[in-house]
DNA sequence: AACGGACAAAAATAACTGTTTTTGTCCGTT
DNA sequence: AACGGACAAAAACAGTTATTTTTGTCCGTT
């Protein structure tokens, strides 16, 4: 108990959140306020702020609240040190989908896929094919030739 | 008609790609490859390995392949300078995103949304409010408050 | 001021259908 | 070696419905 925290008016004004919203998502457990007053009214904590200004600015992205909702168990799944994704991880989103960077890596939220850079690769990639490379024989792409079978039909 | 191209078989081992792939993209339009041989025989330039290499990323991300059209269509809407997407921008994907890092900034292929980066704003705001706040008085974050009434009951 | 409860509208999702797209495979031709 | 055609399996999609989740609103209580 204290009464430090924000309070529901100033959590809606800060955050633009609606009480509705804020008292439903207490109850279902997306953000918790940390502390209560005496009588048993929510008091906000800093980090609680933050949770939810991501969780809006989510939803200002089009991700939906049980897309937020699943990407947080899953996340905290994929990464057990991070007890609270919304204030602690780098996200990025729209719609469909947040991606999460992690450590110069992407991974989406939801599935832990991770992201391909398929042209930073490619950029290699063709300095080789173009330096090293005649048309007539090359074999520097080889996703797993066997054992070298000449032009195979598909 | 040159004979200075990729010859099919080529582009298979090349691209992990099968023949039929490479026929039926031919035909849709996906790929076409830039000249022929005098018999009619496909001979695909190096831009042409580039942008079925790209494909086969996309694929193997989980991307398929009529979203690969349509992300092509859309962006060459985008970015009308675009001629080949797949060869020129950079992209960033998972099964169902494709992400397209441009100017600093990332924006869906498919609907040309902008992405946000939530937490990047977070930091600058978590510092304003930190220092300036108290939590009794702040209207920092306000989104639009019209004229600050006082505890509106929503 | 804030809570909770109850009812209803809106939004999002899941589950199912039929249709289209994509690929594999076989075959004959050049 | 490469092409094209034809048939079928697999994958992806669009469109629909029913269900669940989320929010708005009103009301009474502390």
């Amino acid at each position: 108990m204290n009464d430090t925290g924000y309070s529901c008016q100033q959590v809606m004004r800060i955050t633009g959140l609606t009480r509705r919203q804020l008292s439903y998502w207490r109850k279902t457990g997306l953000v918790v306020p940390q502390d209560n007053t005496r009588g048993g009214h929510a008091r906000y904590s800093f980090a609680d702020l933050l949770a939810l200004k991501t969780a809006r600015k989510l939803i200002d992205a089009g991700v939906s609240v049980q897309r937020i909702r699943r990407s947080i168990t899953s996340l905290t799944g994929f990464l057990p040190s991070c007890n609270a994704p919304l204030t602690e991880l780098s996200l990025v989103a729209t719609g469909d989908v947040i991606l999460v960077l992690h450590r110069e890596a992407a991974f989406e939220a939801l599935s832990g896929q991770e992201w391909i850079y398929p042209v930073a690769e490619l950029e290699r990639e063709a300095a080789s094919i173009r330096g090293e490379m005649a048309p007539e024989q090359n074999d520097l792409f080889e996703q797993s030739l066997p054992a070298r079978q000449e032009a195979v039909q598909q």
